[in-house]
DNA sequence: CAATAAATCGTAACGATTCCTAATTGTTCT
DNA sequence: AGAACAATTAGGAATCGTTACGATTTATTG
């Protein structure tokens, strides 16, 4: 995904275009990583101060109605981030730290579809491996044993 | 899990035996499902009038540090289960319309621990099928084809 | 049965999210 | 370019789940 690409279904579906809408996507574009809606409204509101909640929350749901974003629950909190590039159905590993990701093909589903009927009806699952990037892990331990 | 090896671990843990910890535990042996605590605090009420929610969500949430209770976010709300007597790890279809789960016994992590290291380091992960029961399923169809 | 610490109630506070209305803005058509 | 229309927005209030608090009650221990 990105932001030429999401203007261009954001149109499509007939939506408007506004200066606040492309901004959102630069930001998912430049941070590869899951952000909450506080993160993206403080960051916007740099150059829009008296952007409200409301734009941010209302934006994020539409988006990611469109499949131009992707969101998952952390801690309590909706994350948000720019739809993979791949198509193919895939999963995460997430860092809780910072929020950064990286992307594993395989998917658990494979192996257990067959087996998984008998009367129950599957209509989604949820397969994510949370931890600390190398980054943040190096920095967490730095600041744990400081020189 | 049971109600009685529950209150074994409870008191061995130093925590003091109360009526409406025993109800608590009495509701989810009888629901073997996932409640929410509002679920849990209006079956409660009944027989406790009074029943405050502090007392539901501090309880609910020291049998989960004892692993009396198991936890999963659901919906951007937090559901709790008697913890499965099965000792081995292990995943949940889970019926998003009642909460009743079935185990699954693999898990996706045996498959990948090789391959996922790179300086990632693994804390947690989440596997669980969202859907319908066979009997919520048959209801819904009725629901939505009258006579 | 008295002493003590834990548990509880009732309510207030909290953070994330949603909802509302009037004002603003993008789009379309001429 | 300008008028008309619908979509978008700001700002704040409302809602929902959850946590925090001081005062009161209760379980445990000796």
């Amino acid at each position: 995904m990105n932001v030429t690409k999401a203007l261009n279904i954001m149109k499509e579906q007939g939506f408007k275009y506004t200066a606040k809408r492309k901004e959102l996507l630069q930001l998912f574009s430049d941070e590869k990583r899951y952000l909450t809606a506080k993160e993206v409204l403080h960051s916007l509101q740099k150059n829009y101060p008296g952007m409200s909640v409301d734009t941010v929350y209302r934006n994020l749901s539409i988006f990611e109605e469109m499949d131009i974003l992707e969101m998952t629950e952390l801690e309590g909190e909706m994350h948000f981030r720019f739809s993979c590039s791949t198509t193919v159905h895939h999963h995460h590993l997430i860092c809780l730290e910072c929020g950064k990701t990286r992307e594993i093909e395989t998917c658990p589903m494979d192996w257990l579809n067959e087996n998984v009927d008998g009367g129950f009806e599957v209509t989604g699952h949820k397969f994510e491996i949370y931890g600390l990037c190398s980054e943040c892990k190096k920095a967490k331990h730095k600041e744990a044993a400081p020189a």
